[in-house]
DNA sequence: GCAAAAGTGTTAACTTTACACCCATGT
DNA sequence: ACATGGGTGTAAAGTTAACACTTTTGC
């Protein structure tokens, strides 16, 4: 076990970040390997103290940039974990946060020391970490697909233009279900937010898809007013 | 404006609750008038700070109770607000706890010092509170909105025996509309989860009410299977 | 007998689910 | 010609929404 015989800190508090990738494919969790105690060498969820003069939600920004080099991500916090004992070295509470990012396998080096390296593991099958970031990724799953229900999360996930499959692939991998295509296109279409293009894929060998943007503003407008955008 | 010059904490944590108080009519906030400063004199939620060797979950128990008298409340975290200077001595970083409890107009009694009363108020008409204390409060209305449409939130607030009409008032306070008598009764007893006793009201003048009690032990079994119980 | 809330059914509109075949493209 | 994923329609089942009158009770 990591636990030494560690200086105590003050009571103190840290956010922490769970990074969804998603790449047509398969949902992982983005993971560091700490470079520092306690559990140093162990596999964790990227995350660090708050300093004192920083905002949490800038802090959640810049522990994840520091750890992974990822930046300009959207964060969302999600619960607070703050148990006497999580943090071996003294009193710890920490924010965490979440993401869902698009992924993509080059580009994860991290900037500060804290980190050895940092790299994507299937969301299904999460080693054990340090800390309680176990509890804290499970915690940031159910999250996940509870928001998916009623927020439109695909859209980040894509590119500007995308087909409807790879909306769907989107919906499968967090819901973990297979979803009737019709049945997903009809749906999917019937809020009036995806304008098909007069574009299609390009040197694939079956028979070309139909590109589709997602229209935004008018999302935002429609959610003013109560518009719910999502699929259960 | 409270602010003065005080000493500086080191960066710290507290708790505060945002309990809505429901009695059959309309639903309020608890708040306190606060005894010290910062913000001495002002109405804010009930709130303070962590002890070092506390759990999260503990405090918010011990702090409503200190400031309130009530006890025995299940209070669930539902955000962290961590502006750099959302409080005026120092860095203090809040984990915001909210409840739904049966609303009793007796008994609210502060038992430290820290409050020097506390009290019920509408929650459609919120005055300005101290701290970010509005903004804590805006966003546990708005989870609780969002709860009710998904976990049977009422019966917490109810008697062990109670009429359908006062739960549907429940519903309508919440989610502030009005609902139909005849499509609300069918879709509550659509679950299956509400069992009619053979007991009627007694001394109302008009026709007395049916008795109806919550299958809690069926309803968590159902829950763990993925059962929703909820009002959109 | 009046006021007040309880209790009760039906219909139309809409949403969800289940299900199978032909189409376009590259190799 | 075949393998691959794209694209399409319908019917049945289930859910939601809208709507008004009779019953019971106390005063």
């Amino acid at each position: 076990m990591a636990k030494g015989n560690l200086p105590k800190l003050h009571s103190d508090f840290s956010v922490d970040c769970v990074i969804f990738g998603f790449d047509d494919e398969e949902l992982k969790v983005l993971l560091v390997e700490r470079n520092e105690p306690p559990f140093k060498a162990w596999k964790a969820i990227p995350g660090n103290l708050v300093y004192d003069q920083e905002d949490i939600d800038a802090a959640a920004e810049r522990v994840l940039y520091e750890l992974t080099g990822l930046h300009n991500i959207f964060l969302e916090q999600f619960y607070s974990f703050g148990s006497i004992d999580r943090h071996p070295q003294g009193r710890v509470i920490t924010v965490a946060y979440y993401s869902i990012i698009k992924r993509n396998d080059n580009g994860l080096h991290p900037v500060s020391g804290y980190a050895k390296k940092a790299y994507w593991w299937p969301a299904d099958n999460i080693p054990k970490l340090a800390f309680d970031h176990n509890e804290i990724v499970d915690k940031a799953l159910q999250t996940l697909r509870h928001k998916i229900s009623y927020e439109p999360i695909g859209f980040e996930l894509l590119p500007e233009k995308f087909t409807l499959t790879q909306l769907q692939h989107i919906y499968e991998a967090i819901l973990q279900k297979r979803i009737d295509k019709r049945n997903f296109r009809r749906k999917m279409l019937s809020y009036g937010l995806l304008t098909e293009l007069n574009q299609k894929q390009k040197g694939v060998s079956h028979r070309a898809a139909s590109f589709f943007k997602f229209n935004k503003s008018r999302y935002r407008s429609l959610k003013k007013k109560g518009f719910i955008f999502g699929l259960r």
